[in-house]
DNA sequence: AAGTACGTCAACCGCAACTCA
DNA sequence: ATGAGTTGCGGTTGACGTACT
Protein backbone atom coordinates (compact mmCIF):
# COMPACT_ATOMS: atom_id res chain seq x y z
CA UNK A 1 0.00 0.00 0.00
CA UNK A 2 0.89 3.45 0.58
CA UNK A 3 2.48 5.56 -1.86
CA UNK A 4 1.63 4.60 -5.92
CA UNK A 5 4.06 2.63 -7.41
CA UNK A 6 4.15 4.93 -10.09
CA UNK A 7 5.77 7.69 -7.99
CA UNK A 8 8.54 5.54 -7.17
CA UNK A 9 10.11 6.15 -10.85
CA UNK A 10 12.40 8.77 -11.52
CA UNK A 11 11.87 11.93 -13.43
CA UNK A 12 8.35 11.81 -12.98
CA UNK A 13 7.16 15.90 -13.19
CA UNK A 14 5.79 17.06 -10.54
CA UNK A 15 3.54 20.88 -9.90
CA UNK A 16 1.40 22.54 -12.10
CA UNK A 17 1.06 21.19 -15.26
CA UNK A 18 1.98 23.19 -19.04
CA UNK A 19 -0.33 23.65 -21.69
CA UNK A 20 1.84 21.30 -23.55
CA UNK A 21 0.93 18.70 -21.02
CA UNK A 22 -2.69 19.21 -21.24
CA UNK A 23 -2.69 18.84 -24.80
CA UNK A 24 -0.94 15.36 -24.40
CA UNK A 25 -3.67 14.37 -21.60
CA UNK A 26 -6.60 15.84 -23.55
CA UNK A 27 -5.57 14.36 -26.41
CA UNK A 28 -4.77 10.76 -25.35
CA UNK A 29 -8.19 10.65 -23.34
CA UNK A 30 -10.22 12.01 -26.04
CA UNK A 31 -9.10 8.88 -28.24
CA UNK A 32 -8.91 6.14 -26.18
CA UNK A 33 -10.17 7.29 -22.55
CA UNK A 34 -8.24 7.05 -19.35
CA UNK A 35 -8.75 3.11 -18.92
CA UNK A 36 -6.01 2.07 -16.49
CA UNK A 37 -4.64 5.69 -15.10
CA UNK A 38 -1.24 4.40 -14.14
CA UNK A 39 -0.30 3.60 -17.96
CA UNK A 40 -2.53 6.66 -19.07
CA UNK A 41 1.13 8.64 -18.16
CA UNK A 42 3.56 6.24 -20.61
CA UNK A 43 0.96 5.89 -23.49
CA UNK A 44 0.40 9.71 -23.70
CA UNK A 45 4.38 10.56 -23.33
CA UNK A 46 3.78 12.41 -19.84
CA UNK A 47 6.31 12.51 -17.26
CA UNK A 48 3.76 12.50 -14.59
CA UNK A 49 2.48 9.48 -12.46
CA UNK A 50 -1.25 8.27 -13.41
CA UNK A 51 -2.47 9.96 -10.09
CA UNK A 52 -1.61 13.25 -11.33
CA UNK A 53 -2.66 12.42 -14.62
CA UNK A 54 -6.29 11.51 -12.99
CA UNK A 55 -6.70 14.40 -10.83
CA UNK A 56 -5.92 16.91 -13.23
CA UNK A 57 -8.08 15.22 -16.25
CA UNK A 58 -10.92 15.43 -13.24
CA UNK A 59 -10.17 18.76 -12.05
CA UNK A 60 -8.96 20.85 -15.42
CA UNK A 61 -9.63 19.28 -18.64
CA UNK A 62 -12.90 17.10 -18.43
CA UNK A 63 -15.05 18.72 -21.13
CA UNK A 64 -18.16 18.72 -19.14
CA UNK A 65 -16.72 21.05 -16.04
CA UNK A 66 -18.68 24.05 -15.51
CA UNK A 67 -16.13 27.03 -15.52
CA UNK A 68 -16.81 30.52 -13.94
CA UNK A 69 -17.69 31.28 -10.13
CA UNK A 70 -20.69 29.88 -8.12
CA UNK A 71 -23.64 31.16 -8.50
CA UNK A 72 -25.54 32.07 -4.91
CA UNK A 73 -27.96 29.22 -5.37
CA UNK A 74 -25.26 26.49 -5.69
CA UNK A 75 -23.26 28.57 -2.56
CA UNK A 76 -26.58 27.71 -0.96
CA UNK A 77 -26.94 24.08 -2.07
CA UNK A 78 -23.55 23.26 -0.72
CA UNK A 79 -24.58 24.77 2.91
CA UNK A 80 -27.53 22.69 3.19
CA UNK A 81 -25.55 19.66 1.38
CA UNK A 82 -22.50 19.89 3.79
CA UNK A 83 -25.36 20.00 7.11
CA UNK A 84 -26.20 16.44 6.12
CA UNK A 85 -23.06 15.11 4.71
CA UNK A 86 -20.28 16.89 6.20
CA UNK A 87 -16.94 16.85 4.87
CA UNK A 88 -17.66 14.36 2.24
CA UNK A 89 -17.23 16.52 -0.70
CA UNK A 90 -17.21 14.05 -3.56
CA UNK A 91 -20.89 13.43 -2.61
CA UNK A 92 -21.50 17.13 -2.76
CA UNK A 93 -19.82 18.00 -5.82
CA UNK A 94 -21.99 14.64 -7.36
CA UNK A 95 -25.25 17.15 -6.69
CA UNK A 96 -23.77 19.93 -8.20
CA UNK A 97 -23.08 19.14 -12.24
CA UNK A 98 -19.42 20.72 -13.43
CA UNK A 99 -18.48 21.38 -10.29
CA UNK A 100 -15.31 19.17 -8.53
CA UNK A 101 -14.69 17.98 -5.04
CA UNK A 102 -11.84 20.15 -5.15
CA UNK A 103 -13.26 23.10 -6.10
CA UNK A 104 -16.02 22.80 -3.62
CA UNK A 105 -13.85 22.35 -1.06
CA UNK A 106 -11.77 24.92 -1.70
CA UNK A 107 -14.83 27.39 -2.17
CA UNK A 108 -15.84 25.65 1.58
CA UNK A 109 -12.36 26.37 3.19
CA UNK A 110 -11.83 29.95 1.64
CA UNK A 111 -15.28 31.28 1.54
CA UNK A 112 -17.92 29.70 2.80
CA UNK A 113 -17.08 29.31 6.01
CA UNK A 114 -15.94 32.85 6.41
CA UNK A 115 -19.56 33.83 5.38
CA UNK A 116 -20.90 31.48 7.60
CA UNK A 117 -19.14 32.69 10.96
CA UNK A 118 -20.26 35.97 9.56
CA UNK A 119 -23.68 35.51 9.49
CA UNK A 120 -23.13 34.20 13.29
CA UNK A 121 -23.44 30.53 12.29
CA UNK A 122 -20.60 27.76 13.04
CA UNK A 123 -19.91 25.92 9.84
CA UNK A 124 -18.95 22.78 11.55
CA UNK A 125 -22.14 22.02 13.30
CA UNK A 126 -24.67 24.79 11.20
CA UNK A 127 -25.92 26.10 14.52
CA UNK A 128 -25.40 29.62 15.90
CA UNK A 129 -22.33 30.04 17.20
CA UNK A 130 -23.29 31.62 20.43
CA UNK A 131 -25.25 28.24 21.49
CA UNK A 132 -23.32 26.91 24.13
CA UNK A 133 -21.01 23.68 23.00
CA UNK A 134 -22.76 21.32 26.07
CA UNK A 135 -25.87 21.46 23.49
CA UNK A 136 -23.80 20.27 20.74
CA UNK A 137 -22.38 17.04 22.08
CA UNK A 138 -24.73 14.63 23.33
CA UNK A 139 -23.26 13.13 26.95
CA UNK A 140 -22.92 9.62 25.51
CA UNK A 141 -20.35 11.18 22.61
CA UNK A 142 -16.89 9.61 22.27
CA UNK A 143 -15.56 13.25 20.88
CA UNK A 144 -14.21 15.65 22.54
CA UNK A 145 -15.80 19.18 23.10
CA UNK A 146 -13.65 20.69 21.07
CA UNK A 147 -13.72 18.35 18.07
CA UNK A 148 -17.57 20.47 16.91
CA UNK A 149 -17.23 19.09 12.85
CA UNK A 150 -20.01 16.95 13.31
CA UNK A 151 -20.93 15.14 9.88
CA UNK A 152 -17.53 15.80 9.01
CA UNK A 153 -16.82 13.41 11.90
CA UNK A 154 -18.32 10.15 10.43
CA UNK A 155 -16.25 8.49 9.06
CA UNK A 156 -15.78 8.09 4.94
CA UNK A 157 -17.29 5.02 3.48
CA UNK A 158 -15.47 4.89 0.33
CA UNK A 159 -17.18 1.78 -0.74
CA UNK A 160 -17.86 3.68 -4.79
CA UNK A 161 -20.21 1.16 -5.90
CA UNK A 162 -22.96 2.66 -3.26
CA UNK A 163 -21.94 5.66 -2.01
CA UNK A 164 -23.54 5.00 0.84
CA UNK A 165 -22.80 7.70 3.60
CA UNK A 166 -24.11 5.94 6.63
CA UNK A 167 -21.98 3.92 8.68
CA UNK A 168 -22.54 0.05 9.34
CA UNK A 169 -20.04 -1.02 10.99
CA UNK A 170 -18.85 0.17 14.29
CA UNK A 171 -21.45 1.30 17.58
CA UNK A 172 -18.51 3.03 18.05
CA UNK A 173 -17.94 5.20 15.00
CA UNK A 174 -21.68 5.65 14.97
CA UNK A 175 -22.10 6.86 18.66
CA UNK A 176 -19.49 9.72 17.72
CA UNK A 177 -21.24 10.72 14.40
CA UNK A 178 -24.29 10.90 16.72
CA UNK A 179 -23.21 13.12 19.33
CA UNK A 180 -21.77 15.40 16.57
CA UNK A 181 -24.56 15.53 14.26
CA UNK A 182 -26.29 18.61 13.39
CA UNK A 183 -29.79 19.82 15.14
CA UNK A 184 -29.42 16.60 17.14
CA UNK A 185 -30.21 14.81 14.22
CA UNK A 186 -28.49 11.17 14.64
CA UNK A 187 -26.63 10.19 12.54
CA UNK A 188 -26.42 7.12 14.56
CA UNK A 189 -29.62 6.00 13.65
CA UNK A 190 -28.99 3.05 11.02
CA UNK A 191 -27.17 1.42 14.35
CA UNK A 192 -29.84 -0.69 15.97
CA UNK A 193 -28.17 0.08 18.96
CA UNK A 194 -29.17 3.88 18.81
CA UNK A 195 -32.91 2.78 17.86
CA UNK A 196 -35.37 5.52 18.83
CA UNK A 197 -32.52 8.42 19.40
CA UNK A 198 -34.50 10.74 17.59
CA UNK A 199 -35.60 13.11 20.46
CA UNK A 200 -35.70 16.68 20.28
CA UNK A 201 -37.94 19.30 21.20
CA UNK A 202 -36.80 21.16 18.48
CA UNK A 203 -39.86 22.29 15.79
CA UNK A 204 -36.59 21.75 12.99
CA UNK A 205 -35.62 17.97 14.34
CA UNK A 206 -39.22 17.20 14.47
CA UNK A 207 -39.37 17.97 10.63
CA UNK A 208 -36.73 16.26 10.44
CA UNK A 209 -38.08 13.42 12.01
CA UNK A 210 -41.40 13.37 10.38
CA UNK A 211 -39.27 13.41 7.02
CA UNK A 212 -37.15 10.48 8.10
CA UNK A 213 -40.19 8.70 8.77
CA UNK A 214 -41.70 9.71 5.63
CA UNK A 215 -42.83 6.48 2.74
CA UNK A 216 -40.23 7.54 0.44
CA UNK A 217 -37.61 7.30 2.30
CA UNK A 218 -38.75 4.59 3.78
CA UNK A 219 -39.27 2.64 0.36
CA UNK A 220 -42.27 3.81 -0.49
CA UNK A 221 -41.27 6.78 -2.99
CA UNK A 222 -38.48 4.56 -3.96
CA UNK A 223 -38.67 3.35 -7.44
CA UNK A 224 -35.81 0.82 -8.87
CA UNK A 225 -34.59 2.31 -12.12
CA UNK A 226 -32.07 0.25 -12.09
CA UNK A 227 -32.42 -3.06 -11.88
CA UNK A 228 -35.90 -4.25 -12.38
CA UNK A 229 -35.70 -7.43 -11.25
CA UNK A 230 -37.19 -6.97 -7.88
CA UNK A 231 -37.00 -10.47 -6.61
CA UNK A 232 -33.48 -10.03 -6.16
CA UNK A 233 -32.03 -9.57 -2.56
CA UNK A 234 -29.33 -7.54 -3.84
CA UNK A 235 -30.73 -5.18 -5.95
CA UNK A 236 -30.30 -1.30 -5.60
CA UNK A 237 -32.84 1.02 -4.67
CA UNK A 238 -31.93 4.67 -6.08
CA UNK A 239 -32.85 7.56 -3.73
CA UNK A 240 -32.66 10.86 -5.55
CA UNK A 241 -30.02 12.72 -3.05
CA UNK A 242 -32.42 15.61 -3.39
CA UNK A 243 -34.70 13.89 -1.24
CA UNK A 244 -31.64 13.58 1.56
CA UNK A 245 -31.70 17.80 2.05
CA UNK A 246 -33.54 19.24 4.62
CA UNK A 247 -37.40 18.89 3.14
CA UNK A 248 -38.91 22.97 4.47
CA UNK A 249 -35.28 23.91 2.35
CA UNK A 250 -36.97 22.12 -1.50
CA UNK A 251 -40.00 20.12 -0.74
CA UNK A 252 -43.37 20.63 0.54
CA UNK A 253 -45.45 18.02 2.60
CA UNK A 254 -48.70 16.99 1.27
CA UNK A 255 -50.76 14.48 1.47
CA UNK A 256 -51.87 11.70 -1.00
CA UNK A 257 -55.24 11.39 -2.29
CA UNK A 258 -55.76 8.55 0.72
CA UNK A 259 -54.70 11.15 2.99
CA UNK A 260 -52.93 8.92 5.15
CA UNK A 261 -48.97 8.58 3.37
CA UNK A 262 -47.85 12.21 3.20
CA UNK A 263 -45.57 12.48 0.41
CA UNK A 264 -42.56 15.36 -0.91
CA UNK A 265 -42.87 17.12 -3.52
CA UNK A 266 -39.95 19.17 -5.31
CA UNK A 267 -41.27 23.03 -4.63
CA UNK A 268 -38.84 24.70 -7.85
CA UNK A 269 -38.83 22.17 -10.76
CA UNK A 270 -35.63 24.17 -12.05
CA UNK A 271 -34.17 23.75 -9.01
CA UNK A 272 -30.36 22.50 -9.88
CA UNK A 273 -31.33 19.15 -7.86
CA UNK A 274 -33.58 17.90 -10.12
CA UNK A 275 -31.05 18.96 -12.94
CA UNK A 276 -28.60 16.13 -10.87
CA UNK A 277 -28.66 13.19 -12.92
CA UNK A 278 -26.70 11.41 -10.12
CA UNK A 279 -28.09 9.14 -7.61
CA UNK A 280 -27.01 7.52 -4.50
CA UNK A 281 -27.91 3.90 -4.49
CA UNK A 282 -28.83 1.91 -1.10
CA UNK A 283 -29.08 -1.47 -1.11
CA UNK A 284 -31.75 -3.55 0.48
CA UNK A 285 -29.65 -3.67 3.55
CA UNK A 286 -29.12 -0.68 3.70
CA UNK A 287 -32.95 0.48 3.95
CA UNK A 288 -33.94 -2.72 5.94
CA UNK A 289 -31.44 -0.73 8.55
CA UNK A 290 -33.26 2.26 8.67
CA UNK A 291 -36.31 0.73 8.98
CA UNK A 292 -35.27 -0.71 11.57
CA UNK A 293 -33.60 2.46 13.32
CA UNK A 294 -37.39 3.82 12.70
CA UNK A 295 -39.06 0.66 14.01
CA UNK A 296 -40.70 0.82 11.29
CA UNK A 297 -40.59 -2.44 8.03
CA UNK A 298 -40.24 -2.46 4.19
C1' DA B 1 8.06 51.41 -3.79
C1' DA B 2 8.77 47.70 -0.63
C1' DG B 3 7.30 44.53 2.62
C1' DT B 4 3.67 41.90 4.72
C1' DA B 5 -0.79 39.70 5.25
C1' DC B 6 -4.37 37.46 3.32
C1' DG B 7 -7.26 34.80 -0.03
C1' DT B 8 -7.64 31.59 -3.69
C1' DC B 9 -6.76 27.52 -6.02
C1' DA B 10 -4.11 23.73 -8.18
C1' DA B 11 -1.76 19.97 -6.86
C1' DC B 12 0.29 16.75 -3.66
C1' DC B 13 0.09 13.44 0.20
C1' DG B 14 -1.45 9.72 2.91
C1' DC B 15 -4.85 6.65 3.74
C1' DA B 16 -8.61 3.31 3.09
C1' DA B 17 -11.00 0.44 0.14
C1' DC B 18 -11.31 -2.15 -3.90
C1' DT B 19 -9.70 -5.57 -7.55
C1' DC B 20 -7.50 -9.39 -8.98
C1' DA B 21 -4.14 -12.93 -9.41
C1' DA C 1 -6.65 -16.01 2.48
C1' DT C 2 -3.20 -12.95 1.03
C1' DG C 3 -0.74 -9.23 -0.93
C1' DA C 4 0.43 -6.18 -4.76
C1' DG C 5 -1.51 -2.92 -7.66
C1' DT C 6 -5.02 0.57 -8.36
C1' DT C 7 -8.53 3.98 -7.41
C1' DG C 8 -10.84 7.56 -4.98
C1' DC C 9 -11.23 10.58 -1.15
C1' DG C 10 -10.30 14.33 2.13
C1' DG C 11 -6.71 17.05 4.34
C1' DT C 12 -2.97 19.89 3.55
C1' DT C 13 0.49 22.58 1.24
C1' DG C 14 2.60 25.98 -1.52
C1' DA C 15 2.52 29.19 -5.40
C1' DC C 16 0.54 33.13 -6.94
C1' DG C 17 -2.15 37.39 -7.02
C1' DT C 18 -4.10 41.17 -4.55
C1' DA C 19 -4.89 44.27 -0.70
C1' DC C 20 -3.07 46.64 2.89
C1' DT C 21 0.47 49.18 5.65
Amino acid sequence: MGRHSCCYKQKLRKGLWSPEEDEKLLNYITKHGHGCWSSVPKLAGLQRCGKSCRLRWINYLRPDLKRGPFSQQEENLIIELHAVLGNRWSQIAAQLPGRTDNEIKNLWNSCIKKKLRQKGIDPNTHKPLSEPLQQQVSPSSTTTASSSSPPSNIPRNNNNNNNNFFDHNTNSTAAAAAAAAPNNFSWGLVNESTVGSIKSDDPEDIKWSEYLHSPFLLGGGISNTNNQNSSSSSHLQPILYSNIVKPESHFSNTTTATGSNPTWHHQNDHHQLQAASSEIMYTNKDLQRLAVAFGQTL
